[in-house]
DNA sequence: TGTACATCAGTGAACGCGCGTTCACTGATGTAC
DNA sequence: TGTACATCAGTGAACGCGCGTTCACTGATGTAC
């Protein structure tokens, strides 16, 4: 079957794709999936290369053609996973006027809990407890960047929130100050500060709502979670002042 | 051999303790002991029954006279691991002048994190990614009650963190208000909602610290935890003003 | 275009290990008379 | 105080299952001449 792809005589460069690669592709692509869905069953520290063969149809051993080691998946289902929510992010930040730092800070809090809802596995992987005995590799820390790069772009800009009794926290936050300032914006150990804090209270509230530890406290955690949003906006010197204490 | 305890001709309540219940008492305790030490290395999902026999030099089956199943067994941990958690906290309260709100705010955040970064295994269990299968019985809420306790003592009376736009939460937070007034402290749903952002905000922290999200970003986590607890202990209303946006 | 050799996806058996749980049993401890 | 019976902690073997990883192999696909 003669296809458009890799037209003509076969170039020195452009390389004939052959049906064996585009098996192996396949291949590769079905074991990340299966492995996907395994990790919605039991989590991450049960995940089993066999139970992945099963799946496929295919004898346990082959799966080592594709993959070195049960290790190696799951670094591989980091990345993926981190650049799915990176996609998902992206993507919801270019639906929001580029300029409105307060809608882009509320996209950024609402698709990442929403996410972290509808794959609450996906996100215990990335997020949540690490696996005992993993280690993650370096690899792993640019899709992470990639997440929290829309609301360092677009926040944080106006907040101070660090007085003279913050001085050493000021100075430890130099790192955080450095490595974004080098993604374009520039900001101050106090706005990066205030974004910490506010991306704390995000995650706190996502994880103790996935662990059931609002149950019974709440009754819609969504009608919260927006206030936490418009406060946290606040904090971040996104919104004028609003209701404060005292 | 003949002790103070259970005195005399056996009287009808006070039973003699036999060495049969003492016995009995004290490979209970083993038992969760080891299982404590277990999950110090390999994790809750991964706590074997077999390993913890192994480690008392017991045949396997043993156990079942102590422990109905491995469910069981977690279900006990986390039971025993609220409870310590609950008397650490509790006690460094009855350390700090309990009029004094700030100060009881920082220590509990302070023994919250230390108890965290100390116990990471004790901490994912019970605040961590849920185990895939395992859900966690009614006995469970009372203990977890205790460990939030003295800050709802403590604080959040002073803040009104919602305002108009936030009716909606004023009103999902009631059965929380309620469950507060009936430990004695009254409080309005908006110092119920900046309790609830300052708890979520401090457990973020933690577990965005435990699972490695702030390596490269910050020298001393310590100090910048310190500024966290000053920035919440305003928003809850217990310190007057200082540092705000803008 | 046809043949000879190299590559490599997938097989199936095996190694050596782990797990939770059950069951019939032995022998020590506890209790009633 | 002594004997007869009941309780129950702990044993060891077994059931039936799972796992990651290796290895010699077959047979299809790809490549060089």
């Amino acid at each position: 079957m003669d296809t458009a792809l890799g037209s003509g005589h076969a170039g020195e460069m452009d390389r004939t794709v052959t049906p064996r690669q585009l098996a192996r592709e396949e291949m590769e692509r079905r074991i990340l999936a299966s492995a996907r869905r395994q990790l919605a069953d039991v989590g991450p520290a049960q995940l089993s290369l066999r139970a992945v063969a099963r799946e496929l149809g295919v004898a346990s051993s082959a799966v080592y053609r594709y993959v070195e080691s049960r290790e190696e998946l799951i670094t591989r289902l980091i990345l993926e996973v981190y650049g799915e929510l990176g996609d998902v992010i992206e993507e919801a930040a270019a639906a929001v006027d580029a300029g409105d730092r307060p809608a882009q800070w509320r996209t950024w809090a609402t698709t990442l809990r929403a996410w972290a809802l509808a794959h609450p596995y996906d996100w215990a992987l990335v997020y949540g407890t690490p696996i005992p005995g993993y280690r993650a590799p370096r690899d792993t820390v640019a899709p992470a960047v990639r997440v929290n790069a829309p609301i360092l772009d677009a926040g944080g800009l106006h907040a101070d929130a660090l007085g003279p009794e913050d001085a050493s926290a000021a100075a430890s936050l130099a790192p955080f100050v450095a490595s974004v300032g080098a993604m374009g914006p520039t900001i101050t150990p106090g706005s990066g500060f205030a974004m910490m804090t506010a991306w704390s209270a995000v995650h706190g509230f996502i994880n103790l709502e996935l662990g059931g530890h609002f149950v019974g406290g709440m009754q819609d955690t969504t009608a919260v979670f927006e206030a936490l949003i418009r406060r946290t906006s606040h904090d971040l010197g996104l919104t004028p002042r609003g209701p404060r204490p005292q």
